[in-house]
DNA sequence: CGGGTTTGACCGGCGC
DNA sequence: GCGCCGGTCAAACCCG
């Protein structure tokens, strides 16, 4: 039920969600149709010759009604979305009322104590929501309050969302009896368990929502302990867990100290230069610019199992050459590559996710043992313990130096220097190359949601029709949504930067903008495609963590969908460097 | 002395 | 109900 809660607070621009998934599951859905409708209809018309007519009459109309009955089923599921969105949206609103309600009994409370003593009502808010200052909280409130209601950057009210459910939670428990007989001797030890009330409070939350926080897992050649992903945190614990000998160690992000974030970390036991770094969570404060690609990365990839876990479609797509998990989930295939050895970020849904419930998306910046023979792709892979998804939406960001192209495939691992249609068993869709610039621009143009301006790519005599067919299907993908936002985000980087250095995760534009990216497009689940962009430079968006490893540090000097630096996995000084995750030893 | 790490204990979930 | 196991706590310890 997080993700109901998720969904709840996804609600945060309900408004123009509501619209926005009345249009796209309405009218978008319709558009694709309409437009072939124009396509087919018009040239009928146009060349009303005095030929074939008959002929092209009677194939427009079997054209026409195929449309029409996939039209139906994409009504079907769009009344389907609609309805559980309603649920959400309802759930959103009783939620915004306790919300509410909460806020004003805060100021009413605070007006009655604030001459009292500013220490005892900072208490009683800790009480309720740890360690931030009540009035800092108030502020932290209405930011989420106002992020809200606003509809931009939504991955961004996601998050805020949650933690605004999260916290209202434990608030509306804490806050409403801050009976007078506690708030004084009872203070210390109150303040003592405000720790377990949160935990209480984020049990209870647990409890109606089975569904655990998502988990975004990066496995990467690495020989310190631990990652430098930008981010300072604090050893909190240590394990060995059953089936590997290395022990696991646990940080919390002590950036903030009311930030949720943690991460673990262990070493792959099948391979102990591999060092397996476990995300959960997401900042609730701002990053220092050197962590904001890591944390918009794991957040793309949790909001992408996060998104996955809103369709729950049934079907499975054609898996040709991806492995079973990244073949029938949403896939994000980041490839990348330096001259003629592309590497694998494999997103793959692996066994080391320690809790069944916990959904893990698995970004594998080692070659991946399956494929590695062939291409060292770097690849991603959701696992999400939920029906799978009919669609696979892999996602893959190639740059190889012989054809500098940059693709992403919908369902598969393609060949990304052609132009090559891609089929599956459903959906004939396409293959489109982009060059950077264009990318950047449909980027751009999608973030101004010229949702009917689907840029119509001009190049290697893709037809047009496809490109826009393959390119709705593909952002239509919820999943690829925020995995492409970020990853664009990152891949045009360099420049962009600017605007977004310092952001936080929730503040990332790249997340933010993922569901700008949905409102444009229909949610077609079922479908695959391909689509390649070619980039004409991607050596600007080199990422020294891969630099790092050691066994690629002669071939590999390019990441695809990170900034330059923005990855140091490996430094010297990690913020828990010291840490005894180092591996080799074996204690506990 | 403050902040981080270590490490044994504890707790809750889960499977049998 | 019991035991296993992952995750967390917190006191002791370490280090700059």
């Amino acid at each position: 039920m997080e993700l109901a809660s998720e969904r709840s607070g996804d609600g945060g621009g309900r408004l123009k969600e509501e619209n926005r998934t009345d249009e796209y599951t309405v009218g978008d859905d319709e558009d694709g149709p309409r437009r072939q409708e124009i396509i087919l209809e018009e040239p009928p018309i146009e060349e009303a010759g005095p030929s074939t007519s008959a002929d092209k009459k009677e194939e427009v109309d079997d054209e026409l009604e195929s449309t029409k009955s996939e039209m139906g089923v994409v009504r079907e599921e769009n009344e389907r979305l609609k309805r559980s969105l309603q649920k959400i949206m309802n759930e959103y609103r009783t939620l915004e009322m306790q919300f509410q309600d909460i806020l004003k009994q805060g100021t009413k409370r605070k007006n009655g104590n604030e001459e009292d003593d500013t220490v005892e009502e900072s208490d009683l808010v800790s009480l309720s929501l740890g360690r931030v200052p009540s009035h800092q909280r108030n502020e932290e409130k209405i930011k989420v309050y106002k992020t809200l209601k606003d509809d931009e950057g939504f991955n961004q009210e996601l998050t805020l969302g949650l933690e605004c459910k999260s916290k209202s939670r434990s608030t509306s428990e804490a806050l409403p009896n801050p009976s007078p007989e506690n708030s004084s001797e009872n203070r210390k030890e109150e303040a003592g368990e405000t720790q377990k009330a949160i935990r209480d409070t984020e049990d209870e939350v647990a409890q109606q929502n089975p569904m655990k926080k998502p988990r975004v897992c990066v496995r990467a050649r690495c020989d310190t302990p631990t990652m430098n992903d930008g981010c300072q945190w604090r050893k909190y614990g240590q394990k060995i867990a059953k089936g590997n000998p290395c022990p696991r160690a646990y940080y919390r992000c002590t950036i903030a100290p009311s930030c949720p974030v943690r991460k673990q970390v262990q070493r792959c036991v099948d391979d102990m230069s591999i060092l397996i770094t476990t995300y959960e969570g997401t900042h609730n404060h701002t990053l220092p610019p050197s962590a904001t690609a890591m944390a918009s990365t794991t957040s793309a990839a949790a909001s992408m199992l996060l998104s996955g876990s809103s369709t729950s479609l049934s079907a499975s797509a054609p898996s040709t050459t991806a492995p079973t998990s990244a073949s029938n989930l949403h896939g994000l295939n980041f490839y990348l590559s330096d001259g003629a050895k592309p590497r694998q970020l494999y997103l793959s849904n692996p066994a080391l996710s320690s809790s069944p419930s916990h959904p893990t998306i698995t970004l594998d910046l080692t070659s991946h043992p399956a494929s590695s023979s062939s291409s060292p792709f770097v690849r991603f892979t959701s696992n999400y313990n939920q029906p799978r998804y009919p669609s696979s939406s892999s996602l893959s960001f190639s740059n190889s130096s012989e054809i500098n192209a940059l693709s992403w495939s919908n369902g598969f691992l393609t060949n990304n220097n052609t132009i090559q249609p891609t089929y599956n068993s459903r959906n004939i869709l396409g293959n489109v190359n982009f060059g950077r610039q264009q990318v950047e621009n449909i980027y751009q143009s999608y973030l101004q949601k010229n949702s009917s301006n689907i840029p119509s790519v001009p190049q290697g005599g893709v037809p047009a029709d496809t490109i826009s067919a393959a390119t709705k299907v593909i952002t239509a993908d919820p999943t690829f949504q925020s995995a492409l936002a970020a990853a664009l985000t990152s891949f045009i980087g360099g420049g962009v930067r600017g605007n977004q250095g310092g952001n936080s995760v929730g503040e990332n534009p790249s997340s933010g903008q993922n569901l700008k990216w949905g409102e444009v497009f229909a949610a077609s689940n079922n479908s695959s495609s391909t689509l390649s962009c070619s980039t004409s430079k991607v050596n600007g968006c080199a990422s020294s963590f891969l630099n790092k490893t050691p066994a690629n540090n002669t071939q590999t000097k390019s990441l695809v969908f990170l900034p330059p630096s923005s990855l140091p996995f490996s430094t010297p000084k990690s913020a828990s460097a010291s840490s005894p995750a180092d591996n080799s030893d074996t204690t506990n």
